[in-house]
DNA sequence: CCGATGACTCTGC
DNA sequence: CGCAGAGCCATCG
């Protein structure tokens, strides 16, 4: 039997989820920021990772994390990619062919940097 | 140990 | 805007 499902709690991965828990409602993240913010940097496919076998917490905002370009990271056509749609445009995050506009939703860097203590 | 894969990112053309 | 290459790191065979 297997011992234990690769999903069990680790000290990133509750970070990383924190950090996407930590996204304010109608804005949006990107992977790398996400990763930055749970201190991984660099580690943006980890937060995918983490997105894609954490799918244990129901109130986890996943849909608020994008790529870097705004894009939705999901493979257009998916049941996700029409999910994290449907959930951002629920939020009133404009949703344009599968892209979002950063500069619009996306966490200002400056404000970031005051809100979260980033070294600046 | 090595090669392949992936909800990534940056740079160059 | 699109494509290709390289860098990155964890997981799997």
């Amino acid at each position: 039997m297997v011992a234990c499902p690769p999903a069990m709690m680790n000290p990133q991965r509750t970070r990383i989820l924190a950090a996407v828990a930590a996204i304010p409602r109608g804005r949006v993240a990107s992977y790398g920021a996400i990763a930055a913010r749970a201190g991984l940097p660099g580690r943006a496919r980890l937060v995918g990772r983490a997105l894609r076998e954490a799918p244990a917490a129901p109130a986890l905002p996943w849909h608020r994390v994008l790529r870097a370009d705004g894009r939705v990271a999901l493979p257009a056509g998916s049941a996700g990619f029409a999910e994290q749609c449907r959930r951002l445009a629920a939020e009133g995050v404009t949703v344009r062919n599968g892209r979002v506009a950063l500069a619009a939703f996306g966490l200002d860097p400056d404000l970031d940097r005051a809100l979260w203590g980033s070294p600046g």
